[in-house]
DNA sequence: ATAAGTGTTGCGCA
DNA sequence: CTGCGCAACACTTA
């Protein structure tokens, strides 16, 4: 479940670790996470070296003189960087450097390992339809995406093409801190509402950075962060008080996903 | 052992 | 075009 936190920090480490690195072989176990045919993708990327590593919602970008290795974890997986000894288990694409450390790829479910050539992020079919980045979005911005829209505040959150970053996990605390039901329609909301709601955004998102991402997933040498349930306010909650008013957290449903939330705090 | 839960795309419906 | 639900992907944990 690595949302736009956890992503922070696995950039940061993978641009610690692997700039200057050059590529020297790429093997694929799982091909379907390509974006090209398996022989493209190595080829595209062996010889290539190591200049930096961003996030860009929920995808961490590694780029090299060449161009690209875009990943995205999808439903959760592991980036680990493997210093001597076996690959683990799950590894589905396998990145070996020239100073023989190598890059260990896994996907929980699904995700994606995407060559994209210089200068090509903006074409590329999912990354090029990103919207605002979730950590640089001020309330202003919420509102001239969303405030004239009659769907559900919810669903704009997640939809990464309008805000690029945030996941069903961190969701919940984002909307009990702004005091807004999952439901709601978007154009009802004030402008002190927007603000927020940008806010809660901006402090959820840094709280999990600040931590290292959270405890359920693993960051690049295996280790877990430490945003955690005694950090959340509401989500993964529910029959617990709320801290706010003490009323019992609620498990609803929001379309096809689950919402926490406190029923007093946060009216329809 | 069955089910839920995470992300993303793509399809069908109103 | 908009909003929304659903299926697909095929893994991990309860």
């Amino acid at each position: 479940m690595p949302e736009l936190p956890e992503i922070v920090v696995l950039a940061s480490q993978l641009r610690g670790e692997l700039v200057g690195k050059r590529i020297e072989a790429v093997r694929v176990r799982q091909p379907k996470v390509l974006n090209l045919p398996e022989a493209e993708f190595a080829q595209a990327l062996v010889g290539a070296t190591v200049i930096g590593s961003e996030q860009r919602g929920k995808w961490a970008l590694i780029e090299t003189d060449r161009g690209w290795l875009a990943l995205n974890q999808g439903l959760g997986g592991e980036v680990l960087l493997v210093r001597g000894g076996d690959l683990p288990e799950k590894w589905r694409v396998a990145i070996a450097f020239d100073d023989g450390d190598r890059l260990a790829i896994s996907f929980a479910w699904v995700g994606h390992a995407h060559y994209v050539p210089p200068g090509a992020l903006a074409s590329h079919p999912m990354i090029g339809k990103l919207g605002v980045d979730a950590l640089s979005l001020g309330a202003d911005d919420l509102r001239a995406l969303v405030g004239g829209r009659r769907g559900r505040i919810k669903s704009y959150l997640l939809d990464q093409s309008l805000i690029a970053g945030i996941g069903n996990a961190y969701i919940h605390d984002i909307l009990f801190m702004a005091g807004l039901h999952p439901l709601r329609a978007a154009n009802t909301l004030t402008d002190s509402e927007f603000d927020a709601l940008a806010r809660a955004i901006h402090d959820s998102l840094r709280a999990s950075i600040e931590k290292g991402g959270s405890v359920w997933d693993v960051d690049l040498y295996g280790r877990t962060g430490a945003y955690g349930p005694e950090d959340m306010l509401v989500g993964y909650k529910a029959g617990q008080p709320c801290p706010r008013c003490g009323a019992q957290i609620a498990k609803i449903k929001t379309g096809s996903t689950s919402s926490y939330i406190c029923p007093r705090c946060q009216a329809t």
